[in-house]
This record gives structure tokens, C-alpha cells and sequence, in this order.
DNA sequence: ATATGTGCAAATCCTTTGCATAGAA
DNA sequence: TTCTATGCAAAGGATTTGCACATAT
């Protein structure tokens, strides 16, 4: 435990984060396994853990993260903002019934972007969610 | 302009939606051109023609339009929603600096999705966003 | 008549902000 | 001290909802 929060303590420090005492135990909760969350989902896993950390902070905390690329802020749900701490290239699938997100390795969709970037811009990130429903009977 | 309220009245119809007053206005200025449009321009837009059309109309029209496939719901923007006219196959690049959104062709990117889904499932879409941002001097 | 759509205002949900307090350098 | 982070409650903005009224079949 000693040495986890050594090693999340130094991941913080390489991105620029000071490390207080609440921005480690978002992080402990957060950054490994890699998984995706909300900032409701964090608020509740803190409380169910009896660590008291405000909304306010969950909420800093989870956009300084992505600001520094300790997480990737996602763009599946209109209704609220999801986070994934796999911060590695890859995509994702999500079922429509349930709003479920799984991870998709970038290896397994092959994308040939544009031949070319408009005028003065550079890439910046590509986003990709395939949607898949249950199958009609 | 006759024409184009039947031709309008009739796309509607064929979505089984049906065709109000307030919904036939709406699809008049959002179904063409294909263009990118929020709740709030939308209603910009009526009250600037002087159509007067409230605020609930607009987002149940929308909300309507794009569950009967009228109008692509596109999840770009974490702060609100926005509705795509042009329904057919395609993907949007983003300016990360301006918010500016254009449209894709999906023939110029190559998708190869994964070779298997989940079981049980089955393809609902794709969506790709390229963002893009000011290159570096 | 009966179904459905519309408008208004209030309610709701997610997120951010202002400001006073707490903590670290 | 001085700077930054935290917590609380309130503010903010987008969207939805409840319900009475209007409209169309």
C-alpha cells in the first residue's frame, strides 16, 4: 500500500500535480485499473470508503487530471462527463441500451485519416465510439 | 416555398412525425442546408424570423427529429447538445481552439471496425471526431 | 370528443464559482 | 507569511417536466 502510493505520488509529480492528500486517494481510486468514471461515481466510491473528499474537489481534481494527461476526458455521453484513465491510444464501444463502454484496442480498427489537415492545424486527437445495440431477434 | 413546405411536410411524414406548425418551421430552417445546430440557435434563429416557437417545442422537436432519424444527435461538445442535418455516413472534425465543427467525408477516412463484435450485439453506428488544433509556429 | 402537441414556468441535473478556511512551503 | 488547495453553499446553464390550454382528427 506503502509502495502504491509512493508510485501514484510519483505520477502525480510527473504531471505536474502536486500531490495533497485528496488528490491521492482520487487518484488510488482512479488512475489504475484502468477504467472509466464519473465524477458522481468517484463522489460515491470516496464516501463508501468513508474518505471525505467535497464535490467541488472531485470535480478539480478530475479536470486538472485530464488537463495534465493523468486521464483522457470522454465524449459518449450527452448527460455527463466520463473519464478513462487508459491514457493510451485506443477507442471505445458502447452499447446504446445500457450506456455500457468497453475499450477497443487501437490496433483492432484501422483508420486512414484525411490525406491532409486543413491549412495551419496539426492533429490533435481522433476520437472513435462504435455504438452496437442488442441484436433484433 | 409551397414546394419546399410539401417536400418538408412530406420528409416528416415518412418519419412519422407529424406535421405541426411549430415542427414544420423548425425543419424548415434546420433540415437544409445539412448544418450544425443547438437548441439555442434554433431558437435564435425562429425568434429572429419572428416565429415564435417556445423553448420546449424546440427541444422536444429536436429531441423528436433525431429519435425518428430526421437528425443525427452528434456527442461533441460536453456543454450541450448538437443535432447534425446531414443524416447520412459521415464524420466531423474539430477545431479544439474554436469549437468549429466540419463535416467528414467517410470516404475520406478508412474504417476497418473489429473483425467481431460482442455476441449478440450489432453495429448502431460510428462515430469519429478528428480534432484538430492550431499548429505550433 | 379524443388524441396529441404546445407553452410557460418551475424543477432537475451536472458542473462551476465565490469566498472563507485550512494547509503546505 | 504567502501561495495554493479545500469545502460549502450558491450560482449557472442546459434540458426536462407538470399541467393547463390549444389544436387537429
Amino acid at each position: 500500500m506503502a509502495a502504491d502510493e509512493e508510485c501514484i505520488r510519483a505520477r502525480l509529480e510527473a504531471h505536474g500535480v502536486a500531490p495533497t492528500a485528496q488528490r491521492l486517494k482520487i487518484a488510488a481510486l482512479v488512475l489504475e485499473p484502468a477504467q472509466h468514471v464519473t465524477a458522481e461515481q468517484v463522489l460515491a466510491r470516496l464516501s463508501a470508503r468513508g474518505e471525505r473528499v467535497s464535490k467541488a474537489t472531485v470535480y478539480n481534481t478530475l479536470n486538472l487530471f485530464a488537463a495534465r494527461g493523468l486521464l483522457r476526458e470522454l465524449c459518449v455521453d450527452p448527460a455527463r462527463a466520463w473519464f478513462d484513465s487508459n491514457t493510451a491510444p485506443h477507442f471505445h464501444m458502447q452499447h446504446v441500451d445500457t450506456g455500457e463502454l468497453v475499450d477497443v484496442a487501437s490496433d483492432a480498427v484501422a483508420v486512414t485519416g484525411p490525406s491532409q489537415l486543413p491549412e495551419g492545424t496539426e492533429a490533435a486527437g481522433i476520437e472513435i465510439v462504435i455504438r452496437v445495440r442488442r441484436k433484433a431477434p
